[in-house]
DNA sequence: ATTATCTATAGATCTATAGATAATGC
DNA sequence: ATTATCTATAGATCTATAGATAATGC
């Protein structure tokens, strides 16, 4: 029985033997409470509404997990997969190191305007989990930055981009992310002044400029 | 009886009639209530846990505050408020606009380092307050985010950096505080590979560069 | 027999207040 | 008399589980 090495995913326990049932079910549970959580927080939603808007009851809803920070652990991490299949299906390599990366971004940001209310959810939430359970949300975030990291590194070694070492690289990668984040969590005042159309445009062009400068 | 037009602080309700113990009681609670919410967070900590480590009972704490929601609005704007007096205190202008602007950044980068706990502290908890008193917080952040926003604007009027239009001025402000919090939610991967001076650098050049380019 | 689901509730909170007590100043 | 503080607790939760019931398959 081979062990994976890089356990990437927590295994929450269940009561319930049928596999299929189990996955059903808690992508139910997950739907329900990734809303419930976006409009009232982690906190103030109760096991039992949770459990009324998954459509089964508090006793069944303990049957498919152990505990309420379970259910936080679960739409945690099926947000981080929602938003890692719908990068993959965004970002493509282009023929040039510069369109790959700017289109990269603009897919991203896009991605990231879709998903607002899912990383304002990550932001406040994920301090609720216990230790552990932060590790693997993380590790999550870190694969999503990984996808820049590779693409800036590949343009810099095609010479496309200035030479740049690895923790600069790492960082350009973060700064990328990071400035997805912000639209959601800026969005007080981003959506007020921008579109989304020229969000992109303009840090874009921050980013290209860094990337391709003198 | 003049009434500010802009009102930036919202009043806390409290049965005390002598302001001066108002004001002294509060510094308490609010020191104490910090201290909870960075280490468990605002719902797991109790309204006796705050009113034990101000020294006080549960009480007394209810005759400076009507709900444990103000406690919340109270540390928000405590922090706030530390924040702008750690920025005026560290941010001065320079005879170039360059060396006003990569010091300020420089300054303020070292005063989020400091307050990393708070800042996240922040961006977990602002989502509990009440919308009213959310207003109030998001304000404090809108003026924190101004002072850049001045230092870039005289910059350009002077002709020292790029011209830009105002929108495009206050995003790259926005830009500039975002990369402070950063250092804070993003530490796990940050500070295992970046000093704060290494850190400073890297995220000023990033900036600079933008605003003197071609 | 086994698996999945439900109802009912134990047990453990936690916020906010009522009413008593102590301290201060006229 | 007024102001500030304290103790004790009402009242309202909320998580998690025990034990009963229904459904499925040998």
């Amino acid at each position: 029985m081979a062990i994976n090495p890089e356990q990437t995913r927590k295994s929450i326990p269940t009561l319930v033997k049928n596999p299929d049932l189990v996955r059903e079910k808690r992508t139910q549970l997950v739907d329900a409470a990734v809303r419930l959580f976006i409009s009232k927080g982690f906190h103030q939603t109760t096991t039992r509404e949770i459990a009324k808007a998954a459509g089964f009851s508090i006793g069944t809803l303990y049957e498919y997990i152990a505990s309420k920070e379970d259910v936080l652990y679960l739409v945690c991490d099926a947000i981080h997969d929602e938003m890692q299949s719908q990068m993959d299906e965004a970002i493509r390599t282009r023929s040039s190191a510069r369109d790959s990366l700017s289109e990269s971004i603009a897919a991203y940001l896009r991605v990231c305007d879709r998903m607002q209310d899912s990383i304002l959810l990550i932001y406040r939430e994920t301090a609720s989990l216990i230790p552990d359970s932060q590790q693997y949300v993380l590790q999550n975030e870190a694969r999503i930055t990984e996808v820049f990291e590779r693409i800036i590194g590949d343009g810099v070694a095609s010479g496309d981009f200035v030479a740049r070492e690895s923790k600069a690289i790492q960082l350009m990668a973060h700064n990328i992310v990071v400035l997805g984040h912000m639209w959601a969590f800026r969005r007080w005042f981003l959506h007020e002044v921008f579109t989304i159309d020229d969000y992109i445009e303009q840090q874009t062009s921050l980013i290209m400029g860094e990337m391709t400068k003198d």
